[in-house]
DNA sequence: AATAGGATCTGTAGTAACTACAGGTACAAG
DNA sequence: CTTGTACCTGTAGTTACTACAGATCCTATT
């Protein structure tokens, strides 16, 4: 064996700095099974690669989306070997994009809002409430 | 007095209803201050109007939009009398609207990759695994 | 007026998704 | 071989709800 095999493997803490997620929080979620428990060095301590890597980010940025664990999860099942058929991979998708859908108009609205107050502030004529009605109003 | 004035008030029930959130959720926003204490009937029961509907839909929305309560709180004070000054309320708004456009980002990317597993799937063609690298490479 | 039944009340306890220790072990560097 | 930093397990605390329990209110009907 040379230098070169077996020279991937990183500790948690790295993986926590590149994804910029809590070494706790990736504890949690290999205890709730969200990520797989990884191989560990002879005195247990987890060694990462960068498929976890892509995973955990993937995981911050969905969570950070506002969409919970379970539906995580159910993504991730899409990807893990998850044995579904067509059609039940055809409502997974459709049921999301909808919802991401409305995600994205409120999410240009509210930022429309917060554009105009800005640029209008100052100039005398600040409009009575525009942020709550840009989602309280469909 | 005639049977048209003080007639626009309602339940927490029915606010409940309109707004899609919890009763006990309605309550929660009381006490943690982000829904104003409401004027109550004599026995104490909290009475409601058009005002709050909006409030409270406006604080759904942006929660299902991965926002924190105390970002809520932030912007809800923009609206609430809260005396800024132009600079603060441009540093507010241009802060969020960074987060909300990588947020769009992000959701779009996600919805296209769900939108093309639906359709290619069974065509014998499902590449190796688009969804996680949708949003775990920039 | 009396009352039955649903809506609301306060207060407390449970859940989801982290987050923060405490006290001990591993491992790389010198 | 020691010494400092990283990592380990386990438990307790935090945020944002959610779910009762037991009491009170309010409306509609006899």
């Amino acid at each position: 064996m040379n230098t070169v095999s077996r020279a991937i493997g990183y500790g948690i803490g790295r993986l926590s700095e590149e994804t910029g997620v809590h070494i706790e929080t990736i504890r949690y979620y290999e205890r709730i099974a969200l990520m797989p428990s990884p191989p560990r060095t002879q005195g247990r301590q987890r060694v990462y690669d960068a498929s976890h890597q892509k995973r955990l980010i993937f995981i911050r940025r969905t969570r950070e989306l506002g969409f919970s664990v379970e539906e995580i999860r159910g993504l991730l099942r899409l990807v893990d070997g998850g044995n579904y058929s067509c059609a039940e991979v055809n409502e997974i998708a459709v049921k999301h994009i909808d919802g991401i859908s409305s995600k994205i108009a409120d999410l240009k609205k509210l930022s429309g809002v917060l554009a105009a107050m800005a640029s209008q502030c100052g100039k005398g004529s600040v409009p009575d409430c525009p942020i709550i009605d840009a989602l309280s109003i469909d």
